[in-house]
DNA sequence: TGAAAGTTTCAGAAATTTCTGAAATCCATG
DNA sequence: CATGGATTTCAGAAATTTCTGAAACTTTCA
């Protein structure tokens, strides 16, 4: 597994933004060749192409695969596992997004509803900005529930017509029954 | 400046989710300090309140400076700093959302063009791959650009309706012109 | 101008995270 | 049920990030 200038140009990117992105160095790098490569990888693969060891690499394996971002296939007579990322773009985007939903946002509704719970604390000011905290991510998650549901291309029509979906809404929230043709 | 139990519960869970949003703990806490607090505080109160070294506060102020996610405010009189969060909370998620995509996506999405600009490398597979990446990443932005323009008025109502709003778009992407109204 | 009040910078200490190599474990097969 | 190919675990090393205290700097005003 000799890396192309390509490949490693671009796995040195994710490499480098995967602090950013929330995971490690290593585990960006793994997740850049898997994406980049046509055929399935074996850890051994993936060790000699980045150049680290081979227990990194198995803890980087496994760390993407705690996010859902691997498939693990494997071919009969051969029982090394090997590693895919889904053909489906979208379907990444799906599960980085419900992943990082997960990680990022769900312990921190969770905590404001407990603190919801424990009653009055006597700073008006500060429930209530816990409550509008709170009220303002059940909606954009309940949002995201509901565009996770959608079938692919439903989705992607409904990002390319972008604003204009927002002339169907009338300021008081009442979807427009009808419409003029646009240009 | 004491903390109540509640203010210290919220500022430790803010500093706990500090490394999972990409910011390190002592400015997740002055983060909620801040967003908690009815009155505008300077540095020192801060400092106080989370028991961390002045110069860390100072830093972490400066990084929330270039988050754009505090506000400075002034008293006459008094040449101290005085920081504040916006009480408006769309924009503080807008603020948000504006800085991860400048510092998580704009930059693969920059490298993802350099990329292709470099010319044939090779390798059909990944070279296709990169481009079905990049053109995701620019109909995702795309989208969040139409977003992000929307007022905050108008944004709440298409979130309230969710995926009502699909329904407005037949499959070939044409926008329904109308309509019978739901119930 | 210089003293006072306040803020920032920065080098090193402390803490945390990542990485490695060796040992332990797993498991299909003879 | 032992062997050998493969993977995982784990304790410590290395690297990175965060935090601190001291010094430097800035601004205001007497």
């Amino acid at each position: 597994m000799q890396l192309t200038p390509l490949h490693q140009e671009f796995v040195l990117h994710f490499g480098e933004m995967g602090s950013r992105w929330g995971i490690n160095r290593t585990v960006g790098q793994i997740y850049a060749v898997l994406f980049l490569s046509k055929v399935p990888l074996n850890a051994e693969q993936i060790t000699e192409a980045l150049g680290v060891s081979r227990s990194n690499t198995s803890m980087g394996l496994k760390e993407l695969q705690s996010w859902n971002l691997v498939r693990l296939k494997h071919t009969p007579g051969d029982r090394r596992d090997y590693f895919t990322t889904p053909e489906d773009l979208w379907e990444i985007v799906r599960t980085l997004i419900a992943e990082r939903k997960k990680r990022e946002i769900d312990p921190t509704l969770t905590k404001l509803r407990q603190l919801e719970m424990q009653g009055p604390a006597g700073d008006n000011y500060a429930e209530a900005r816990i409550a509008e905290l709170r009220e303002l991510i059940e909606l954009m998650t309940g949002f995201y529930d509901d565009m996770e549901r959608l079938e692919t291309e439903r989705l992607v029509k409904l990002m390319t017509v972008g604003s204009k979906i927002a002339g169907l809404i009338d300021k008081a929230g009442a979807i427009v029954p009808s419409l003029k043709p646009r240009s």
